[in-house]
DNA sequence: TAGATTGTTAATCGATTAACAATC
DNA sequence: TAGATTGTTAATCGATTAACAATC
């Protein structure tokens, strides 16, 4: 992974030791636990909101789900969606979205929609309670304090990239 | 952007002055010399190799041209996609990549394979001289010193959300 | 000229790496 | 006990922030 020894070890005992020195780690157990401290053994519910291909991909994608992440409902305006079957879910329409939290659990929000609505609709799910958001729109959004976002800009990578084969510079 | 004025100051001046001491910026100028230092002005061809709903997403995703980034073909293995459209594209078979490679300029290669085919499929692209990779699956690739790669780690992302959700802190 | 804002140097901060003592 | 490897402290490195002189 290109980390150093001293790395690892740094990191690992930021959270405590797990090693036994003269014998190294035991993997199994080491790797439960990292999940631990990631979470990855409670089970987060996540709505997808925006289904066009994007969301409906990340909808379609198998692996968040044996990590404990799991999509739940699927929400967008346009109507033509409506309705429609992505997996086992029926696409709803987000003005169903308060009624569907007051009977849910819903951990993470997934915002697949359109740039120019970005800003609109983060401040209308963090209204309704919404607590994280997996962010996919490429803006930076402006949440309550208390509100957790984690961004992929694709296009922002995709421009780095340009920008190091431009320059013939790795990573 | 959550970023200091220090901060952009320092980044401009690593590629050189583009402001006027006591006017500003002029947005349009330093914009435009932006775009110039990522590429942006360049067209760069990309390939889609895995038709998944991953990769179709990104095919029909028409953000990535608009900065110069065009996907030019999709390339799968499974029989089944073979020859499908996914916007102008057809599906083609992986096998018919050198050929196409001998008839096309390709810059980059968009892979959206399953994990336990990444670091053949990478070996593979990487042989018949493709010099950069977007990567969308979740393994360290290991390629030769003159290929670029720059990773997309959706899982890891969302882990991190999740770390962060558990321990309630902000990004 | 006076003043606002850039460009640049210096200080600070945090993360990575190196060194080494603790210990199983 | 001897030695290998962890855990931790110290050194290094790079990036961010602050300070300020240059200048339009």
């Amino acid at each position: 992974m290109g980390i150093t020894s001293s790395q690892v070890r740094q990191d690992f005992s930021s959270f405590g030791g797990y090693g036994l020195q003269r014998y190294g780690y035991d993997v199994e157990s080491l790797h439960q636990e990292i999940g631990n401290i990631l979470g990855l053994n409670t089970i987060r519910n996540m709505i997808i909101i925006g289904a066009g291909s994007l969301g409906q991909a990340l909808a379609k994608h198998k692996e968040f789900e044996k990590k404990g992440f799991k999509v739940i409902a699927i929400f967008d305006v346009k109507t033509e969606l409506i309705g429609q079957k992505i997996t086992e879910h029926e696409i709803r329409h987000l003005d169903s979205l308060p009624h569907f939290l007051e009977n849910n659990q819903v951990d993470i929000a997934i915002l697949t929609i359109p740039e120019n609505f970005g800003r609109e609709v983060a401040a209308y799910i963090t209204e309704l309670g919404i607590k994280a958001i997996w962010n996919f729109v490429p803006i930076e959004l402006k949440t309550p304090d208390d509100v957790i976002v984690e961004n992929i800009h694709l296009i922002d990578s995709l421009m780095v990239l340009g920008y190091n084969l431009k320059h013939k510079r790795r990573e």
